[in-house]
DNA sequence: GTCGTACTGAAACGGTCGTTTCAGTATGGC
DNA sequence: GCCATACTGAAACGACCGTTTCAGTACGAC
């Protein structure tokens, strides 16, 4: 029942991962896949168990990704992580880490059972659990604490969504700054 | 070249939507739909003249669904269309329909050219339009005017993220409300 | 009655899918 | 040398896909 890595695996898992990134996951599938990263289907299916274990894979790979970043944040008043973690979700180089982010979430509303489910959940909680404790660390344990980092992910996600689709960052950075400035700064 | 609606296909047309609300675009096929809404894939095919043209009529329709309702809205102060908006987004019958629009939404970021090219910019668009008219009817043309309706845009689109996948509407209900009594109200 | 338009059924076509079968190779420990 | 472990290639399997072919039926217009 073991599910540990072999270097193999984390060698192709990396490059499906990349190639995912590009390509999206929703039309997936495993020929074309395997020829990009100079593998095969039945090498796929021999380390990842089926094609549900590797989006299951990859998906968790995305997860690992952003959590990285949402754990080496500086700590900050609530404010002040605001502003990075827009700034960090406007980067371009994100971009294709977040519409795989939507399209997962997306799928994870209605998929359920399967590879997708708890994705969406998952990354809410992750997100409010990052601004619950920089608000602990403000000293802010009022009960609008919840309704202020509830807000305030909503805002992130609600801009990134209209980033994704627009790309008018100007626009959307001014928005988001404007939420910003009604947040305690220290 | 008409594209002109014949009665049998605005039938099958509401029959296939009702489907897709229940089951989801994603991995719609012709072959389970047709049987299940009393139809042949060749009837789809022959109306549709395609499944991508399927889908085309689809997401039309739910954006349809979508502008009937704004456009119905009664006129009033930017706090108010905010709050009858997300009183909209918030009530269960519409669950289907916004899971469905995320999944248009988060398609739309990837696939073009396709049937879904264009979903998420036009209904960014939509929302932003409806927006600026109330600000007007307010007499708001000051230029914080955009950074204020596409922050609420942000903030409902975000709001209705998470509600999706948590169905916490009591949490997420006063996160909306905490932003609204930032607006105008007359 | 004949014609055009609208719709339909059954079956097949070529293709892709995830997965399996069977047969290997390469490597390192003993 | 031997054996287990890790990985791989080629080919096939059965299923399902969107689409096409061919052959109709129903019906109102004239």
């Amino acid at each position: 029942m073991t599910e540990l890595d072999s270097p193999r695996k984390r060698e192709l898992l990396a490059a499906a991962y990349r190639y995912v990134l590009g390509n999206g996951l929703a039309d997936l599938s495993l020929r074309p896949l395997a020829r990009e990263i100079g593998s095969s289907p039945r090498v796929l299916l021999f380390l990842f168990g089926s094609k549900e274990g590797l989006i299951r894979a990859l998906l968790a790979q995305a997860r690992k990704d952003e959590l990285r970043y949402l754990t080496q944040l500086r700590d900050g008043p609530v404010r002040v992580t605001g502003r990075e973690l827009w700034r960090w979700l406007a980067a371009p180089p994100h971009r294709a880490l977040l519409v795989l982010w939507v399209e997962g979430y997306a799928r994870s509303l209605l998929d359920d059972p399967g590879p997708w489910a708890s994705f969406g959940r998952d990354t809410v909680n992750d997100w409010l659990g990052l601004l619950a404790e920089r608000q602990l660390a403000d000293g802010r344990i009022t009960p609008e604490a919840e309704a202020e980092r509830t807000l305030l992910l909503a805002v992130l996600r609600g801009a990134l969504l209209d980033l994704l689709a627009t790309g008018d960052v100007d626009r959307i950075t001014a928005a988001v700054e404007r939420h910003l400035r009604t947040l305690p700064s220290d």
